[in-house]
DNA sequence: GATCCGCGTTGACCCAGGTCAGCGCGTGCG
DNA sequence: CGCACGCGCTGACCTGGGTCAACGCGGATC
């Protein structure tokens, strides 16, 4: 992302009711936008760049991505980025600072995207009407303390390993689990993945040619297509395998 | 810990009410042990090497620590340790696990230790009634969720950096801010620093005496005093300089 | 079409920290 | 008392991946 920043900026807001949402009832949208809380959710466009919050900024809501994809990211002291992850449809952006009043993060769009906001009173309201609502929101904690649990131990890890994970979740995620044979397309960069992994870019981009040439993978720039399932859930347990073919 | 696993242990397991606890009223046990909940609490003794619970078991509880200390970690996959982090008196145990049937982890008294037992349906009562207490846990979560991002950025660090950050974690969270001067003992052996940090025991070992030739501590096994916590901060922000003396 | 710029890729080099091995010390136990 | 064992410490060696530099490619701009 670019060196001066650009500002915080959300296009296209509009007001928001859930029914008839192609993400049905299991969204967490879906289940504050009834009650009191009716009626106060606005969706907003972002292009690629656009930043949806930046660390420091009031943290004022709650947002369900319903469309494109984002990358939280925290800086670090030295001026580096720590990314902390991809965020994709139907995930939620924001929960690291629902009990804070500032932004613990930032979130910017990889992809133009759709959010829809939930503001924080309309969501303080639900919690206290709905112990449905309340656990969905705890249980959204809970994963991510999990999944940082998980991102720490990743960090341990040989950088294929790394990567292998990477891939076999950014897989799962987009496509069902373990679906491969079909190319898909990597919204983030070598450069924005190596910020995630811990690894420079130059690291990630030979860990790819590696899983290439293995016959992991095939890729080419930002499409992408898995062609062994088993070997890259393989490496993940184990590392590479220095020998080629397969 | 040892080899063959010693089943879960828990001792002097005693009926609980937080009036006149030493604690006060700012412990989340006092905070639950009021209303519908009241008198549903536990106070248990454990010695060092007990389980207080393992990863996998039915989870039914929140613990708070209010004496001693305790490990809370995973086995990883290729049979390693993971190291989450070193829970002190005033701190949650199981909070990962709010939201699951299971633990997520596992919790190992690392010296004679003392816990509040706060049983799950007490809580979820207690939840229920007491938008304060909601607010609490929710709050413990959030943190848990900051401190896991940190520690996910201290993984990027070079070992003095880790070791710096996490002495000086330390020495707060026993003494209050910034504290240096008088001797404390840590708890964990090099290896639990060394599973906590991403670093091998021998790395912390040799951070340790780098930083004793350095001038910023002083240790000896267990027994530590940070001498100069300037230094230490800088170190923890810049990484060592090699030079020695200071 | 010419130019530029950011991204991905590759090669060469280097070093922080992992691994292995040895040793000393304190502690518990027969 | 002697022994064994676990832990911490240190040295020697090795390697995974970081760093630096060069280059190719594709997309945007004029």
């Amino acid at each position: 992302m670019p060196a001066v920043p650009t500002p915080t900026r959300r296009r296209r807001t509009e007001p928001l009711r859930c029914t008839g949402c192609e993400r049905g009832v299991d969204c967490l949208g879906a289940a504050l936008d009834e009650g009191s809380a009716a009626g106060r959710m606005s969706r907003t466009g972002l292009e690629r760049g656009d930043h949806l919050y930046r660390m420091g900024e009031p943290s004022d809501s709650l947002y369900v991505v319903s469309g494109g994809a984002f990358k939280s990211y925290v800086v670090t002291p030295d001026g580096g980025e720590q990314v902390l992850g991809f965020v994709l449809p139907g995930d939620v952006l924001g929960i690291d600072s629902l009990t804070h009043p500032h932004f613990q993060s930032s979130a910017v769009a990889i992809a133009p995207a759709r959010v829809c906001r939930m503001p924080a009173e309309a969501i303080r309201l639900r919690i206290g009407e709905s112990p449905d609502f309340r656990e969905r929101l705890t249980a959204r904690m809970g994963r991510e303390i999990q999944r940082l649990q998980r991102l720490l131990h990743l960090g341990r890890c040989t950088a294929e390993q790394r990567v292998a994970v990477f891939l076999l979740n950014q897989s799962a995620q987009t496509e069902g689990v373990g679906f491969a044979g079909r190319a898909q397309r990597l919204p983030m960069s070598r450069r924005d993945i190596g910020q995630f992994l811990g690894l420079a870019t130059e690291t990630v981009s030979r860990v790819f040619t590696r899983l290439q040439d293995s016959g992991a993978l095939r890729c080419r720039r930002t499409s992408i297509e898995i062609r062994n399932v088993e070997r890259l859930m393989e490496i993940a347990r184990v590392g590479l395998p220095l020998r080629r073919g397969g």
